[in-house]
DNA sequence: GATCAGGATGAAGAAGTCTTCAATTGACGA
DNA sequence: TCGTCAATTGAAGACTTCTTCATCCTGATC
């Protein structure tokens, strides 16, 4: 068996953990881009985004290709986009559960706060 | 348009980031479980279990409720489980291709170094 | 070969997360 | 009411991760 396999996971998860991070990988779900292009659409300093970008090939969720003078990267797995999918559908059904609660609580001012 | 939503994504996958908060949402995955149960299936102290519940409890992908002396964990919504499955998915492809990737590089030594 | 632009890297301090310990709460039976 | 079991909480130090800065590397152009 296995046994650290949940560390795997754990490590893979806190890899996507990252604003610049999911936004890289969101952006190159509809192609392999240039690293100066993903630069004019995330707004992060350059090594900044270098060193995110060091993260996920780290993890191999991105590759990386030489043209000339630009760098282009891309999703190494289409099943990235799948996992991304997956985690917006839970986030915005979390979103507007969270949401329906405040309304409750708002309609209902006598009852018991929600612990 | 939702400004920082890559944001929420990414403390959403934060929040999953770690091997005791991976292990008890697979294990809710079969149902509801009191704290003594996962207590004996994880190896941690209880105080740390707890504090990784109340993790998973702020997100609100956990609830708790309580039957009489012992407290019952269980996922808030099914979609936890499919996004499990997805992770999952990825990773065993993740870490086939890596494998290959060892073999490759063992039978071709006179190969460049991959970077 | 000097210079330049696009990227990558290393290192250091700031910020955040983990683990652990002691103290606390709530429910239950003696 | 006292003791106890189950679980939670708060706080402190250890440990990671982020951001930023200066520096370096590579390929193109002159």
């Amino acid at each position: 068996m296995p046994v650290p396999l949940y560390q795997a996971k754990a490590e893979f998860f806190r890899t996507l953990g990252h604003p610049v991070r999911i936004r890289v990988l969101e952006l190159l779900q509809d192609g392999p881009r240039p690293v100066r292009e993903l630069l004019t659409e995330i707004d992060v300093e350059a090594s900044n985004l270098s060193q995110q970008l060091a993260v996920l090939r780290r993890t191999q969720l991105v590759s990386s290709t030489r043209d000339g003078n630009t760098v282009v990267y891309a999703l190494s797995t289409p099943d990235v986009a799948d996992l991304l999918r997956a985690a917006r559908r839970i986030l915005t059904e979390l979103i507007t559960d969270r949401s329906l609660l405040l309304e409750e609580l708002h309609s209902a001012p006598g009852s018991p706060p929600a612990r």
